[in-house]
RNA sequence: CGGGGUGUAGCGCAGCUUGGUAGCGCGUUUGGUUCGGGACUAAAAGGUCGCAGGUUCAAAUCCUGUCACCCCGACCA
């Protein structure tokens, strides 16, 4: 590709919309371009990274045996209806009506469609088993799209489902697909990570994601370097902890004026935040359900979520908290509190005299004990893993850090064949729901995780596997015959090698060729410059190294054999 | 959805307090000098000051409303 031909331009300054590195280079590098909130366009240089992730991925899938096809975006409601999701996501789908008044929504994820159109496909146990993907555009109206492609409103994802006869099916499936996946992240360049995932009410006896350790990430992951394991914070395991050996002591109501919040107990008593209950209101498909745990702890909503097996999990709003408790928000407690249920962390009970609300304004209870003062059927796991907390498997330390979700892998069970009527006969012409799997990659998000892993002060550093160009040629003077003659001759004997080059043709200065190839991330730059008339270039990786000087030829072959490795 | 912030030329910003000819840098176009890490110089093009009302002789500036975007949080099959 000639740079003077390209649609392409760079900036120096980084655009005020973007806070995260990876999102400024797109940006400054010309890569894309917002639209709106969460849209993006991908320009001609960033749709070529785009298109060789996309590839990668293809042949990957391919080779595991999976068959593309292509679902629509635009899908009438009835499907999600038939699921429950129509109601369950929300205004989170895209939703609207056609001309006839008939319920429309752009798909958001593909799991009813496949089954509903494979159910057609798949009515013996002959046709199994069956994984069918597509690599398509999703649509999903986040409250807050964020950091450009990381978590956008449109996205282009490959999904794929599997269709299986059985449980040993559907594991052989899901294995293949694990696999392909950690194939395409090694050839994608990614350094990743397999965490355990929350199944969370869509049953299903497993899920892994795929992450991307990155201060920009959603998700935080907990990791053990003792056992290997690793999971999805809000499914690891917290420990039993060691019950208290301190004696009882009575139970006292205390005045407490004006400190309703953990902080501000914590100053009027001077006692650390773990000697406190704290008693949080939520609202569970529609009951109120009251949740207990440590002062300085965290509720992990999804463990909540799980143990009631509720649709719908939301923090009370301070009306209901006043309802439940007779007070004012902040003096919540279990005593008589006007809840469904009183969910309490398995650490409460190992607690001795501590404090909790008293459901009256400006009161506590001080000495209180689990067991003598108040009791619950439903004493489990609800808070959040912390730093500081052993390994679940091992007990050794853990490490927590935020990652982005590029993969995600998924044994769905029969949730959505069953709604779906997605069935087969068997051997003995009985009819059973197909055992499914679901697999999805976020294109562009693995696209800009790949910047958030590598890039430097001067720009981005593609790996060589997802680069829109391997190679650029910079011929430093563009007047300069000589030169041009020999960055052309170069250019032309890497593009008859097959290798994606680029050829910086442009009347310009060489600094702003050397910092726009810097910019734009090409990592392997081939400057033709003062000794051109020697047949001398220099070749330099964009990721640090020094530049050699070559004979021309030589360079070619350099180049051949390090992106052929 | 709660909190905070920002909308002025393609990009980055100043001007707004105290109303009175819309500015600067980068980029773009043309000429000259330069030419190995974002050159210098001269000239030029480019703006419904987010939008809608209102106050006023006069609004980028004051008032009201509204929309968009960004950040933190909540949420996220």
């Amino acid at each position: 590709m000639r740079m003077s031909q390209m649609l392409f331009s760079t900036q120096r300054e980084a655009p005020s919309e973007a806070e995260a590195e990876s999102h400024v280079l797109l940006l400054k590098a010309g890569m894309i371009r917002r639209l709106a909130a969460g849209v993006y366009a991908l320009m001609p240089l960033g749709f070529r990274v785009f298109k060789r992730i996309e590839n990668i991925i293809r042949e990957e899938m391919d080779a595991a045996g999976a068959q593309e096809l292509i679902m629509s975006a635009l899908l009438p409601a009835e499907y999600y209806q038939e699921s429950g999701r129509w109601d369950v996501f929300g205004t989170e789908m895209i939703k609207f009506k056609d001309r006839n008044g008939r319920d429309f929504c752009l798909g958001p994820t593909h799991e009813e469609i496949f089954a509903y159109v494979l159910r057609q496909e798949l009515q013996s146990y002959k046709a199994m088993p069956k994984t069918i993907y597509q690599i398509q555009s999703k649509y999903r109206d986040e409250r807050r799209p964020r950091f450009g492609m990381i978590r956008s409103r449109e996205f282009v994802m490959k999904d794929a489902y599997s269709f299986d006869v059985d449980e040993q099916g559907l594991d052989a499936s899901y294995q293949k697909m694990y696999d392909a996946y950690c194939r395409i992240f090694d050839r994608c360049g990614l350094q990743y990570v397999v965490v355990h995932a929350d199944t969370g009410a869509m049953g299903g006896s497993g899920s892994q994601e795929f992450m991307v350790k990155s201060d920009i990430g959603d998700d935080t992951i907990v990791s053990c370097a003792g056992c290997g394991y690793a999971a999805n914070s809000e499914l690891a395991a917290c420990p039993d902890a060691a019950a208290s050996t301190e004696t009882m002591q009575q139970m006292e109501k205390v005045h407490t004026p004006n400190a309703g919040t953990i902080e501000e107990l914590v100053g009027f008593f001077g006692l650390g935040a773990q000697k406190f209950a704290k008693t949080l209101l939520y609202i569970a498909d529609g009951k109120i359900i009251a949740a207990m745990v440590r002062g300085d702890r965290e509720i992990n909503e999804t463990k909540l979520k799980n143990y009631l097996k509720c649709a719908s999990l939301d923090l009370a709003g301070a009306a209901d908290v006043r309802q439940a408790t007779s007070a004012e928000v902040g003096f919540a407690g279990p005593l008589g509190i006007k809840a469904d249920r009183v969910i309490v962390d398995k650490e409460i009970p190992a607690m001795r005299n501590f404090l909790i609300g008293a459901n009256e304004t400006d009161y506590h209870y001080k000495g209180v004990n689990y067991g003598r003062d108040f009791c619950s059927d439903d004493v489990c796991d609800i808070r959040l893993i912390e730093k500081g907390d052993p390994c679940p498997v091992c007990g050794a330390e853990i490490e927590i850090v935020s990652a982005i979700e590029v993969g995600h892998i998924f044994k769905l069970g029969t949730k959505y064949s069953e709604a779906m009527g997605c069935k087969f006969l068997d051997r003995n012409a009985k009819e059973s729901p197909c055992i499914m799997g679901s697999y999805g990659i976020g294109l562009n998000r693995t696209m800009q995780a790949v910047i958030e892993q590598s890039c430097d002060k001067d720009g981005i550093i593609w790996p060589d596997s997802v680069a829109p160009y391997n190679v650029i040629v910079i011929p430093v003077g563009a007047a300069n015959e000589e030169q041009m003659a020999l960055a052309e001759e170069v250019y032309q004997k890497l593009l008859d090698a097959g290798i994606e080059t680029m050829i910086d043709d442009r009347d310009e200065r060489a600094g702003v060729k050397f910092k726009d190839a810097d910019l734009i991330g090409i990592p392997h730059r081939i400057t033709v410059g003062r000794r051109a008339a020697e047949g001398i270039v220099e070749y330099k990786p964009r990721r640090a190294g020094k530049a050699v000087e070559l004979n021309a030829d030589e360079a070619v072959v350099k180049i051949i054999e390090t992106i052929n490795v």
